[in-house]
DNA sequence: CAATTTCTTTTTGCATGCAAAATACGCAAA
DNA sequence: TTTGCGTATTTTGCATGCAAAAAGAAATTG
């Protein structure tokens, strides 16, 4: 928004607000878990101020809930909040797929082609971080394409409800297969300029990936299972 | 049982948040203003410390920019701002319409007529500020009937980035006409349960707004220059 | 007189202190 | 064992204090 300088040095807050949410979306603070002030300073070195207006800021991206006089809590999806950030998430992951293959360049064509045989690489290799490396700079590459910071910060923030979820749910081979051939589908879409082509088949890939995770949240519930 | 309680009497902060965000929405700090803590917190008649976790929320929620040891500035936005923001509010209201058509109650739909009505009420009345009042109120009720309360909080969020410029955008009789009927043809396509139609009339009524919003701004650039 | 430098004031950013609320603990009674 | 209650400890929430950066004012120089 109306940017003025893009400052090098950040603030400490804003350090303590991206290293939590990492944290949160790498799931090393575990969905329910409580976020002890004095422990979280103690564990970052900083004092209370900046690690609570930190909180604050999590607390705005949904990333964490507040408990007056109780504290923060990081956010523990229900199934029905996993179908409406879903919901949610198609619709803007459609809208960036339109956007974009319509205001695409060609030199971005040939990135996100580059991009997506490097990722057919990792699945050759049943390389599955190397995958899910690719796999975001693409998705990210389609963001950058549509040419709407407004709707990047926005399918961020919301996608990062689900991050959690979405890079600990197993994929088996048959649904990585599936997931292989969309992404062969959505670089075909760009190369035609086919924008409803493209916001059909990320909207396809999303209701997949929304089943994955649900499953996974059923079958986690009652046991979180721990991150590695 | 990790039940939320429903909040009885709400944080400091988050006093300070609502109170900052209503003036910011409805523009009595002004696009481009400083917001000096000393005088905001004397005016609020609160220390510093909730003041500025409220102002760090409201960095997130996209209304005020964070300048690195120069404090908080309501954000001004340029013509592509707003237009990325009304992509986004499009495709958000759309998808919201989409699924109230699906969703929507009969009671609801009962509602939602009432407040037409009383809508063109205050339309046959030339009164500006009832009208408002109830578009919004027709606007939430119809993001309450697409049962989607994650899209309902982005949609509001993203929507408080141009409320002050679309409260204060002057509709003339002629576009003023148009948007009622805009209006009655979303009452129509609720009654048919018509889900694309819905979504047709609701991008149709943005992208009106939006025109005037972009009208509004730049006729006011110039005139809003930063106050020393 | 303009421009630049130096000094003063203001403002921001973070740490710390303190009161109130919540939690944990102990112990008695059912 | 479980339940209820009173007390001690912890934790949160807000106010205040202090150092560093920025803004403003005065002085100096070309």
């Amino acid at each position: 928004m109306a940017e003025v300088i893009p400052i090098s040095k950040s603030a400490l807050h804003d350090q303590v607000a991206q290293r939590l949410r990492t944290m949160l979306v790498e799931g090393s603070i575990r969905p329910g878990a409580k976020l002890n002030e004095r422990e979280l300073s103690e564990h970052l070195r900083v004092s209370r101020t900046p690690l609570r207006e930190a909180i604050k800021v999590l607390a705005a991206e949904g990333l964490v809930d507040l408990l007056p006089n109780r504290g923060a809590v990081a956010v523990q999806l229900t199934e029905a909040d996993v179908l409406h950030t879903f919901e949610l998430l198609a619709a803007l992951e459609g809208l960036s797929g339109e956007l974009a293959a319509r205001r695409i360049t060609d030199a971005e064509r040939a990135e996100l082609r580059a991009l997506h045989y490097e990722m057919m690489a990792c699945f050759a290799r049943q390389d599955l971080s190397g995958y899910y490396r690719l796999n975001a700079a693409i998705h990210s590459a389609i963001n950058t394409a549509a040419r709407n910071p407004v709707l990047g910060s926005t399918y961020r923030q919301v996608n990062a409800r689900v991050q959690s979820l979405r890079f600990s749910s197993n994929q088996n081979a048959a649904k990585w297969q599936v997931a292989v051939q969309e992404h062969a589908a959505m670089i075909d879409a760009l190369d035609a300029h086919d924008a409803p082509g493209l916001r059909a088949v990320l909207v396809a890939h999303l209701e997949h990936k929304r089943d994955t995770v649900l499953e996974l949240l059923r079958a986690g519930t009652g046991a979180q299972r721990a991150t590695g």
